[in-house]
DNA sequence: GCGACAG
DNA sequence: ATCTTGTCGC
């Protein structure tokens, strides 16, 4: 395991914060991941949605056992496997990933999120449903509204408020991605949940296949 | 030292 | 992540 963390920050040195995606992204990709509750079976969905019109482009559903245990902070290594062999199945290659949770908003400042974009090269960023590390402020409470996540000086993503009066998510740039894009991105997709359309389809998607 | 800890 | 019943609300 502390072998896992050193292909951790092996990997850190190729992550990119600069060259950003600039243009507004069309083809939007979110991917989950679930488990059986007694058997080491696990199934992954990517699916890919259309910004313009918010319809779904395609999905990929794919079938797996669990080869990692899980451990805060190295989640990565539990979920990227298949997150690599579903996105491969694709046949539209997204613009941008939203991921079930943290990008660079994790311990050594390198979640899921990061993992997955300097694996496949395509710009990331983490959407989660819980804290993890960070300090922050009670953002507003209405839809949009936000405080930064933070730890000492530096600012490791967003508490965003996806709808009013309800519980904010926190939003974490994992490759190529800046903060107010992903931001931006995030509102877009949560118009009517909490969470992302990609995000809920995908978790939709994949705990089907899974029974 | 102890507890907490994305999914 | 997964296990869980009802319940309040659009």
């Amino acid at each position: 395991m502390a072998e896992a963390e050193r292909i951790q920050q092996e990997l850190r040195q190729r992550l990119d914060l600069d060259d950003c995606v600039d243009v507004a992204p069309r083809l939007v990709a979110g991917v989950d991941v679930s488990y059986h509750k007694d058997s080491p079976r696990i199934v992954a969905a990517a699916v890919v949605i259309d910004l313009a019109d918010g319809a779904e482009v395609e999905s990929a559903v794919v079938p797996g056992q669990v080869s990692f245990p899980y451990v805060p902070g190295l989640l990565a290594f539990r979920e990227v496997p298949i997150l690599l062999t579903a996105l491969g199945r694709l046949d539209h290659q997204p613009e941008v990933v939203v991921c079930d949770g943290y990008g660079v908003a994790h311990p050594r400042r390198f979640g899921l999120a990061c993992h997955l974009g300097v694996l496949t090269g395509l710009p990331t960023f983490g959407v989660a449903k819980t804290p993890f590390v960070g300090a922050y402020d009670e953002p507003g409470t209405r839809r949009g509204d936000w405080s930064p996540l933070r730890e000492g000086d530096e600012v490791l993503g967003r508490v965003l408020r996806t709808q009013t009066d309800v519980k904010p998510v926190f939003v974490s740039v994992g490759h190529r991605t800046s903060l107010d894009l992903a931001t931006t991105i995030t509102l877009d997709l949560s118009r009517r949940y909490r969470l992302p359309e990609v995000i809920r389809r995908a978790d939709f998607l994949s705990r089907q296949a899974l029974r």
